[in-house]
RNA sequence: GCCUCCGUGGCUUAGCGGUAUAGCGUUGCAUUGGUAAUGCAGAGGUCCCGAGUUCGAUUCUCGGCGGAGGCUCCA
C-alpha cells in the first residue's frame, strides 16, 4: 500500500492512485471532458499544473477557466505565448514581467517602441507558437543555475535575487505578494522558450485557442519613472473563438457609456484648445447635475451637524509651507510669483480651516466641530494622466474636517460612513463601488511624514473602528494620504480602471503641525483629531461615474432635463405650454418641445437625450387634461391626468428613486 | 513628463502635391403630423497651428498645440 495514495475530491469523495500519479490524470480518470476543461489544480489548496506529479495523500480541486485561479493561469499562459513570438520576432528583446490582470494579460518588454501595426504581425507569431502546441514544462533549479541562465537579462538576473531575498516582486499594481526566501526557484519552458515563472500553466501551448493584443503602452521597469522604459503589451485570451468575441463586443459596449463620450454628446460638457488641458466647460445640463449634487450634499450635511466655511481659493505658498503640501506636493500645486510673494492655487481646503479652528481658543465642549466646504481645487497633474470629467486640473470636492477629541473619533468616523452609505444609496451605486484601506509605506519618508509610530497607530486606530463597524473592504499598501491612513469608496469607470470616489481620513500629523489645541476639563492643552472626508466626492468625477453608471440614464432627481413635452403638431402648443408651466411651479425640470416635426422625430430626439420622461400632448390629451407618458426605456405608461402625474414626478424626485428598466 | 494612436464644416467621413467629397444634422418656406414624414431652397471648411521642402502643401518632413488609451500620479 505504500505506492498507493488517497485522492479526496470537492465532493467529498475519495478514491486512491498510484504515488506520482500526475493530477491531469486524475482528471481523466473522472471523465475526459474534464480533463479537457481544467487548465491546473489545486492541490491542498495549492496551484500547481496538471502535470505535477503527487506523492501524498491530498485534496484536489480542478481548476477551470472560469475561476480566477483558471482566468490566471490561462492568461498568463498566454503572455507565455506572447513573450515567445516576441522573442522570435526580437531576438534582442529583454523580457521582465508578464503578469495577469482582471481584464487579460500584458507583458513588460525592454524593446524598441512597437507600432500598432505590429501587433497583427506579433499576434501571427504567437498563432504559430499555438499551432506548434508545445508542451510546457516545469523545471525547479538552484539560483545559481537560474542566474547562470538568465545572465543575458539583467532584469531576470534583478528578480532572481530579489527572490532569495525576501522583496517583493513585480510592480504594486499587480500585487505580487512577496515570495518565501527559498532554496530553489521555477522556470516554464515550451520549445525553445524558457521563462521564470512560479506558475502555473496550462499544459499546452494549443489551450490558447483564442487570443487578441488589445494595446500597446510604455510602462517603467518596477513602475520607477527614474528607470528603463519598457513596451508593455496588453492581451487577452479565451478557450474558444466565440467567448473572445463576446468578450471584445462588450468592451465595445462599455465604450459607448464613455462618459467622456457621452457626456459631450448629451452636452453635459466640452473643452476648448484655448482654454486648456485638463479644464472642461461644464454646459448647462452638466452645470445642473453639478449644483443638484452641490445642493443635496450641502442640504445633508447641514442636518447632520455640519457648518460652512468659504475659504479662498488663492493663498500665500506659506499656508502650504506649514501643512507640509509644499514639500510633498509642490509638483501637483500651481505655485507663481506675484508682487514678490510666492502664491499658490489651493490643492486642498484643509489648512484654510484649521485656520478658522485657530481663530480662537477651543473647549472640549466645543467638538466635534464639523466644518463643511464645497470647494474648488487646483492640482496641476501631468498631461497624460488627464481624462474627461474623471480627472481634471480643477475640480469640486464636498470637503470636510471633523475637528474632534480622541474619544470622539470613533462614533464621528461612523457617522461619516453612514453619510457616504446614503449618498451611494440615493446615487443607485452601492453595488458598484468597494472599500479600501489604504496605509502608507513607512519605506517612503519622502512621500509620507516620518513619523512610524503615528502611522502605526493611526492605522490600527483605522482598522480598528472599520472591523468593528463590519466593512468589508481589501487592503492597499502605499496609497494613503501623506497625513494618514485613507478609507476609500473606490469605484470602476468604463474601462475597468478604478478611481476614488469618496475618501475617509485619519490625521495625526496636520494638528500639530498647525499646533491645534482645545483645552479639556482639567484645563490641559490637549491636539484634536482630524477626519478629512469628501462625502459626495469630486463632483465632476461623481457625475462622470454616474453617467457611466446609467449610460446617460440619470436618476430623476439628478437629471438635467426631467421631462420634456412633446406636442404632435402645432395646435396643442398652447396646451403643452400649460402642462409646461404647471411641471415649473411643482418644481420640475422641464421643456416643452414645440418645434414643426413629427411626433416621431421628437419622441426619437428625446430619447437620444435621455430624457426621463416624454409626455406626448395631442387631440386625446387636450379633451381629457392628461398627458400620454413614456420613460426614457421607451415604455408607454398610459395617458395620466396631468395633476397627478405631477404629484407622482415630485414624490420620485423626493424618494431619490432609482430608474429600473 | 514618457510610450502608442489620432486631429478634414456641429457629427461621421472621402480624398490627396494644384485650396476639397458625401451622409446626418442645421436654417427658411410649404405640408399640421400619435415612434426618425415629404418636397423645395440655403448656410456652413484659412483641411489644428507654425516652420521647412516645393513654382505650389490639407496632402511630404520637423516642431508645437489639442484629443484618446496606457505608465507614473491620484479626488
Amino acid at each position: 500500500m505504500a505506492n498507493k495514495i488517497k485522492i479526496q475530491f470537492p465532493d467529498g469523495s475519495k478514491k486512491s492512485f498510484d504515488k506520482g500519479v500526475k493530477a491531469i490524470d486524475i482528471a481523466k480518470d473522472i471523465s475526459e471532458g474534464l480533463a479537457r476543461a481544467v487548465l491546473a489544480a489545486e492541490v491542498n489548496n495549492k496551484l500547481v499544473d496538471m502535470n505535477t506529479k503527487i506523492e501524498e495523500n491530498s485534496i484536489i480541486n480542478f481548476v477551470k477557466f472560469n475561476s480566477k485561479a483558471g482566468w490566471d493561469t490561462f492568461q498568463h499562459s498566454a503572455a507565455h505565448v506572447l513573450a515567445q513570438a516576441i522573442l522570435r520576432l526580437y531576438p534582442k528583446a529583454k523580457l521582465t514581467i508578464g503578469p495577469t490582470i482582471e481584464e487579460g494579460f500584458y507583458y513588460d518588454i525592454d524593446m524598441p517602441p512597437i507600432k500598432q501595426e505590429d501587433l497583427g504581425k506579433i499576434e501571427k507569431e504567437m498563432q504559430k507558437v499555438v499551432d506548434e502546441n508545445l508542451a510546457v514544462s516545469r523545471h525547479v533549479v538552484s539560483q545559481k543555475k537560474a542566474l547562470e541562465m538568465f545572465k543575458n537579462n539583467k532584469y531576470k538576473v534583478e528578480m532572481i535575487k530579489d527572490l532569495f531575498s525576501n522583496k517583493v516582486t513585480g510592480t504594486q499594481k499587480t500585487k505580487s505578494s512577496v515570495v518565501p526566501k527559498s532554496e530553489k526557484i521555477t522556470y516554464y519552458e515550451q520549445g525553445e522558450f524558457k521563462d521564470l515563472c512560479r506558475g502555473p500553466h496550462v499544459s499546452n501551448t494549443g489551450a490558447i485557442k483564442s487570443f487578441k493584443l488589445l494595446q500597446t503602452s510604455s510602462a517603467y521597469w518596477r513602475g520607477d519613472a527614474k528607470k528603463e522604459s519598457l513596451q508593455r503589451i496588453y492581451g487577452v485570451a479565451f478557450p474558444d473563438k466565440k467567448e473572445l468575441k463576446k468578450h471584445l463586443f462588450m468592451l465595445q459596449e462599455a465604450k459607448k457609456r464613455d462618459h467622456n463620450k457621452l457626456g459631450r454628446e448629451l452636452e453635459y460638457f466640452t473643452t476648448s484648445e484655448v482654454v486648456g488641458k485638463g479644464l472642461p466647460l461644464l454646459m448647462p445640463k452638466g452645470a445642473i447635475v453639478k449644483r443638484i449634487l452641490q445642493r443635496f450634499i450641502e442640504d445633508e450635511e447641514e442636518k447632520r451637524g455640519y457648518v460652512p466655511t468659504i475659504t479662498p481659493v488663492l493663498t500665500k505658498s506659506d499656508l502650504y509651507k506649514i501643512s507640509g503640501h509644499l514639500d510633498h506636493y509642490r509638483e501637483s500645486m500651481f505655485v507663481f510669483e506675484t508682487n514678490g510673494e510666492e502664491m499658490c492655487l489651493r490643492p486642498m481646503t484643509c489648512p484654510h480651516q484649521f485656520m478658522i479652528y485657530k481663530f480662537k481658543k477651543r473647549s472640549y465642549r466645543e467638538l466635534p466641530i464639523r466644518y463643511s466646504e464645497v470647494s474648488e481645487l487646483f492640482r496641476n497633474e501631468t498631461s497624460g494622466e488627464l481624462h474627461g470629467l474623471i480627472r481634471v486640473r480643477q475640480f469640486t470636492l464636498s470637503d470636510a474636517h471633523i475637528i474632534c477629541r480622541p474619544d470622539q473619533l470613533e462614533k464621528e468616523f461612523e457617522d461619516v460612513l453612514h453619510l457616504v452609505e446614503y449618498v451611494m444609496d440615493c446615487l443607485g451605486i452601492k453595488e458598484q463601488v468597494w472599500y479600501r484601506f489604504s496605509k502608507g509605506d513607512l519605506s517612503k519618508p519622502d512621500k509620507y511624514i516620518d513619523n512610524p509610530k503615528a502611522w502605526k497607530q493611526s492605522e490600527a486606530t483605522l482598522k480598528k473602528i472599520i472591523d468593528k463597524l463590519g466593512v468589508k473592504y481589501v487592503e492597499e499598501e502605499d496609497e494613503a494620504a501623506f497625513y494618514g491612513p485613507k478609507l476609500d469608496v473606490q469605484m470602476k469607470n468604463v474601462y475597468g480602471k478604478e478611481d476614488t470616489l469618496f475618501t475617509i481620513q485619519i490625521d495625526f500629523a496636520l494638528p500639530e503641525k498647525f499646533d491645534m489645541t482645545y483645552t479639556d476639563e482639567k484645563s490641559n492643552s490637549v491636539r484634536p483629531m482630524i477626519i478629512h472626508r469628501a462625502s459626495i466626492g469630486c463632483l465632476e468625477r461623481t457625475m462622470a461615474l454616474l453617467i457611466e453608471h446609467y449610460a446617460g440614464k440619470m436618476p430623476l432627481w439628478v437629471s438635467p432635463i426631467q421631462a420634456r413635452i412633446l406636442t404632435v403638431s402645432e395646435k396643442f402648443t398652447k396646451y403643452g405650454q400649460e402642462v409646461k408651466d404647471k411641471m415649473r411651479a411643482a418644481g420640475l425640470r422641464v421643456e416643452l418641445d414645440d418645434r414643426t416635426e413629427s411626433i416621431g422625430k421628437k419622441i426619437r430626439d428625446a430619447q437620444l437625450e435621455k430624457i426621463n420622461y416624454m409626455l406626448v400632448v395631442g387631440e386625446r390629451e387636450v379633451k381629457d387634461k392628461t398627458v400620454t407618458a413614456r420613460n426614457f426605456f421607451n415604455k408607454v405608461l398610459g395617458a395620466k391626468k396631468v395633476d397627478s402625474f405631477i404629484k407622482d414626478l415630485v414624490k420620485e424626485v423626493d424618494e431619490k428613486r432609482i430608474p429600473k428598466e
